[in-house]
DNA sequence: TGCCCGAATGTTAGCGCAATCATTTCGGAG
DNA sequence: CTCCGAAATGATTGCGCTAACATTCGGGCA
């Protein structure tokens, strides 16, 4: 009464062979295609059931053209934004039923992304969601496309597959726009690594809306995403006595910034106010707790992969050039108004 | 000159016919099998290149029963521990050419495990590795292995599969003999929830390394491994004069209970030491930084998958029941001698 | 010269499934 | 009853690839 054959695990041919029908009405069974009368279904579920059938999805992928797979490129996702998005858009890729395949670059660029890319196609995914927010990539995803649907999520470049992303430029504007409010007369930044988009654009918000309240802005500070970069940073703001308000281009380095003023004794937001970027999850209980940007990521991944799955199941679909999901400013301890 | 026919991808078929030899003949160059001459092989990659031939992972998964890809099961990758071995593992795999597919799970029980280890099997995943660090699935996985190995990652019950992980125990130990070491009378605890295994393993390890000093261990604080319980925790520990040396399950909960201390004005390390677990890229950063235990998340998915590659490749290979990996202990500012 | 053998290449079949078209069955209208 | 049409079911074929076996070819040796 086990399987038919032993070893493997059962086919469609021997649930039919055990219900006593062919393996066609066996596969209208399982996709629920009409037609199969009531008793027959009711037979060939049984046989189903017994043999533990399970149907395998590389025959049918190979059959349909079609993996109910989608493939997921990025970059690192121990840090908190792509790993987010890597959740966001597995969840969402999982309750359109769809599989997803995770390929991770090694190093931002071109071959990589390249490589990346022509891998998942050999796995037949149905789509990309590429997360790929490097200014070195650009032109790199127009080549590839290629017949399969991919969609660039987090950043990317005009005119070469849609985007989905979130308004980079309204959070750093929203950030800064919330410190002048203060009374702030400037406000200085700190700025992620130069080749990645999502820094340019952070960095373009803050310029144009310190340009809109006819304040040219004070020097960059680069930094690299990382805390330390934030500390190093803040070591540098803390010698210049005319600093009063930082927007920092994310949450980390927001935290290596606040650990430099307190070692030089610069309280926040009575001396400096600092306002982030991300809202991780730890930024409301950095000393003092962080105002900051946040960006949905959940949301992110749901769009992404709603418009992905529009574009593979229609051919036809345009999709529009870019969707942009609003920031919110999440307003907490670490700014203030200007000491005087 | 193109391929040969239009809109799908080139075929190892077509390849055949414009190279005029047999289907045959280009699968043995494909797969650099001996037995073909020089000149047919160059005509025949030549074939290959001119059409763009890709071969269809899915049809020669089908034929040789194997996908080359495994399959990972986890739980949050937003988080820090998840979301590094999640990078880890599918750097290992790709290594060793294979590709990843990535199942979250959206709840942490039984169930949740069981469709995901299902749905990975249908897609005829050569093997899985489950990061799986919950009380509540004990049990689930060894019903479910059947067949394609399956390597438990981070934590797991004995017996069950095999465990790759980092001692848990000794790095609670460590962390506890060091505060110890400074001459604290005892270490209180803010252990992460109930239902995860890892924090059992770090409550015990805590437990057993007071004990070996003769010291009863005082009762336990719970938390959730958010900054906010941690802070919460902090709140208690804060009104209680006694403590001058905490041990937090994790950098997330310890940065909460930085936050409740210093609100408090409790000086740390002065008044009271702290020492985290996980050591986050962001936990140097933190006011003080944060002394900690490291887990080497990029070990774990290689050793992980190493174990499961060769579980794959040798049907007959039996695997030890544990592998672990041994944390260290980052010392860092957050913990000294007590005040006296 | 003829035979044998190994290297090179081809042929056939089938992995598990579903599209397509063919066939059977059955209830009801005439 | 007969016949019709729709519903139910089946047979065939092929997705792209490789294992297993079959065939061809050329050269060395008796």
């Amino acid at each position: 009464m086990a399987e038919a054959r032993s070893g493997r695990s059962a086919t469609l041919a021997d649930v039919a062979r055990l219900a006593g029908v062919s393996a066609m009405t066996v596969s209208r069974v399982l996709n629920d295609r009409g037609n199969v009368s009531d008793s027959t279904r009711i037979r060939v579920r049984r046989a189903m059931d017994q043999v533990r059938y399970r149907p395998n999805a590389m025959a049918r992928s190979l059959v349909l053209g079609r993996s109910q797979t989608i493939g997921v490129v990025t970059f690192d996702t121990a840090q908190y934004g792509p790993g987010s998005a890597v959740l966001g858009i597995e969840r969402a890729a999982r309750e359109r039923g769809y599989g997803v395949t995770i390929t991770v670059m090694e190093r931002p660029d071109h071959d990589a992304l390249r490589s990346a890319v022509l891998s998942l196609n050999d796995r037949m995914v149905d789509g990309m969601v590429v997360i790929a927010p490097f200014t070195a990539m650009a032109g790199a995803l127009r080549d590839l496309g290629r017949g399969t649907p991919v969609v660039a999520a987090e950043a990317g470049h005009q005119g070469e597959v849609p985007i989905v992303g979130i308004d980079q430029g309204l959070g750093a504007r929203l950030a800064t726009r919330h410190l002048l409010e203060f009374g702030h007369r400037t406000v200085h930044h700190i700025a992620g690594p130069a080749d990645w988009i999502e820094s340019r654009l952070r960095s373009n918000g803050w310029r144009a809306e310190l340009s809109e309240h006819g304040v040219t802005a004070p020097p960059v500070l680069d930094g690299d995403w990382t805390a330390k970069s934030g500390y190093d940073a803040g070591l540098r703001l803390a010698d210049d006595g005319s600093v009063t308000a930082v927007f920092v281009a994310n949450d980390q380095m927001a935290l290596g910034l606040l650990h430099a003023l307190h070692e030089r004794g610069v309280r926040v937001p009575q001396d400096v106010s600092v306002v982030g970027f991300d809202d991780t999850p730890e930024s409301a209980f950095f000393l003092p707790s962080l105002t900051t940007v946040r960006q949905d990521f959940a949301t992110l991944g749901e769009v992404a992969v709603e418009l992905l799955d529009r574009l593979v199941t229609d051919a036809a679909y345009v999709a529009e050039d870019r969707l942009l999901i609003d920031p919110t400013l999440v307003v907490r301890k670490s700014a203030g108004p200007p000491a005087t």
